[in-house]
RNA sequence: UGGGGUAUGGGGUAAUUGGCAGCCCGCCGGAUUCUGGUUCCGUCAGUCUAGGUUCGAGUCCUAGUACCCCAGCCA
């Protein structure tokens, strides 16, 4: 499918750097993730601005994982948003860690030190915080900012040898504590954790700032473009100074803001996200709710389809939401062309054939029909599927008296059982309650295979199961994305109903068969009932959002 | 409250030097269809407000308005 060329401004910055041979034409990227959690759908937007800018240069991104704060991280997150990413279909130049720079990090701290530009600070977080003024308040100067250069180095090089306390001092940056930029208010470039780190264990008890950190890793890695986030934007000013008074091994990088990408009902923040981990709402990172990109693996949310997205809906500095509706029609799109098709009965209603042939024992014949896989892909070839006199139809494709617009079977009234005969429903039996326990209908021996020699047409196609072939599976049934809509709210606390198991009836063990041999995360389309991921630990999946729901709405439309 | 950022149909996003406001999602209507799916055709609907410059303004000028971000030793 072609897509039309999404508006991108970071890569008209980029061209016109290359135009001016700012960089030497060399274009480098990358991708910061904090190894505190796992990649969510937010995240892949920006994987597809750093990876694709990148790309379409002819440039390279490293990932490099921003691992400044031993409180957090863990090697468990490195792993899985390194897996991620390959999921996604991108693959880094590179795996870089922000630790690895902590040596450089100093010894560049200990240069401001030198040229009178950082200074150690014995105050407590909050007379720092107290003393820092607020929006339209000047902030006032630490009694500790006029230390010599001796001074603060001795300090520096103590707190580095661990001979303080956590929280007893830091080290700051001597800006200008009138800026009106609060992040150029002497930001703390170090801080003391006598913590384990992931990676460099205990050989490090000061931990520098993001702020410090972050454009001395890009010059480091020479990363031209440094593209983040629209918060980062007042940062920028502190990310140009640290670099600009720095002995640089090459040329500073860039650092470039773009809108995140955020969905309507859907929990993007991680809090939120670790805390229905821990409640057991959901169970667990991967849980098919879930908007982490392996939640969305295992709900068969094809890669392509999720790349196609963020690019289609370009990168500005706009913030907006995107609806969810948005991404599940780029999904749907890429599942119609490779999503191999079943039948299945969600909720069975008999149905039997009266005038089928029995055999010389006394048992209703079988037939087989060759059904094809995917009517959009011809190669997907074809399965053969049993048909006998009993059979077993939706429950909801039966309407004893058919409200207008309907269209399929009522009594009377000739359908199509896809792939097979057309037949005509002849009349209902009834439970005590009153309630339809089978349908009676009689076939057209003429119309193997669904057409009718004469021409006729039926205004409806619906999907069955042979009864006596039938598989039974169950499926678990899960309503709408991530959180309940709450209007004018970013997103809701309340996860929508998780639905109760309920049974399907799929048309064999050949189905079945072809479903175990579908790989986890791989979707399969159900006639008219919508999109099942496979997956490994929950039988199926049912992909309500994916087809079936637009369907819904639009059949209680029109009885309504 | 000071600073920074952003405003284009219902949701997003385009528009060389000022030159027919285009595209995607959605909605509605129609055609096709062995999935009420897909595909195809069509309809609806927009430049935050108020002035100004100009033959001509989404674009330039002036004054407003709304929303987002910043006062972590988080990132």
């Amino acid at each position: 499918m072609t897509q039309p060329v999404a508006n991108d401004f970071i890569r008209d910055i980029v061209r016109r750097d290359n135009e001016l041979g700012t960089y030497g034409g060399r274009v480098q990227t990358r991708f910061p993730p904090e190894p505190n959690g796992y990649l969510h759908i937010g995240h892949a937007k920006a994987i597809t601005v750093d990876f694709g800018t990148a790309e379409e240069f002819g440039g390279s991104c490293n990932l490099r994982l921003d691992d400044t704060n031993p409180d957090t991280e863990e090697t468990e997150f490195v792993e899985s948003i390194v897996a991620d990413i390959a999921w996604l279909g991108f693959r880094p130049d590179r795996l870089l860690h922000a630790s690895d720079y902590f040596g450089q990090l100093y010894d560049w701290a200990e240069e401001l030190i030198a040229r009178d530009l950082a200074f150690v600070d014995d105050q407590d977080i909050e007379t720092i915080s107290a003393q820092r003024g607020g929006f339209g308040r000047p902030g006032s100067d630490s009694p500790y900012r006029t230390r010599t250069v001796e001074e603060n180095l001795d300090l520096f090089r103590r707190m580095r040898a661990g001979e303080f306390a956590d929280g007893s001092r830091v080290l700051r940056a001597k800006i200008d504590m009138n800026h009106e930029n609060m992040a150029l208010r002497d930001p703390v470039m170090y801080r003391i954790r006598h913590r384990h780190h992931f990676r460099t264990g205990d050989q490090w008890c000061i931990y520098p700032t993001y702020d410090w950190a972050h454009g001395q890793s890009d010059a480091i890695e020479g990363v031209t473009h440094s593209i983040c986030t629209l918060e980062f934007d007042t940062h920028r000013p502190l990310y140009d100074w640290y670099l600009a008074h720095l002995t640089l091994p090459a040329e500073a990088p860039r650092q470039i803001e773009f809108a995140r990408l955020e969905f309507t009902h859907t929990i993007t923040s991680k809090r939120r996200l670790a805390k229905l981990v821990a409640d057991g709402v959901v169970d667990g990172w991967d849980d098919p709710r879930m908007p982490t990109l392996r939640g969305l693996r295992r709900r068969g949310y094809p890669p392509a389809a999720i790349r196609a997205f963020c690019s289609e809906i370009g990168t500005t500095r706009t913030n907006s939401r995107q609806s969810i509706e948005a991404l599940e029609s780029s999904v749907r799109r890429h599942l119609n062309t490779t999503a191999q098709r079943r039948m299945a009965v969600l909720r069975p209603l008999r149905l039997v054939i009266d005038n089928w042939p029995i055999d010389e024992s006394g048992e209703p014949v079988t037939q087989y029909f060759e059904v094809a896989n995917n009517p959009e892909n011809p190669a997907d070839g074809s399965r053969s599927v049993a048909f006998s006199g009993e059979l077993f139809i939706e429950r909801e494709d039966f309407a004893e008296v058919p409200p207008p617009k309907f269209f399929r079977l009522s009594v009377g009234r000739e359908v199509r059982l896809r792939g097979a005969f057309l037949v005509t429903a002849t009349a209902v039996d009834k439970d005590a309650e009153g309630e339809i326990v089978t349908v009676h209908a009689s076939y057209d021996p003429a119309t193997r295979g669904g057409d009718a020699p004469d021409g006729r047409k039926v205004k409806s196609t619906m999907h069955w199961v042979s009864a006596r072939h039938a598989v039974e599976v169950t499926v678990a049934l899960y309503d709408r994305l991530f959180t309940a809509p709450v209007p004018g709210e970013s997103t809701g606390e309340a996860l929508d109903d998780l639905n109760p198991q309920s049974r399907t009836l799929l048309d064999g063990a050949k189905a079945e068969a072809a479903l175990a041999a579908t790989p986890p995360g791989q979707v399969v389309q159900f006639e008219r009932l919508g999109y099942f991921a496979h997956d490994s630990d929950t039988p199926l999946l049912f992909h309500r959002t994916v087809g079936l729901r637009d369907e819904w709405a639009a059949i209680q439309r029109r009885q309504g």
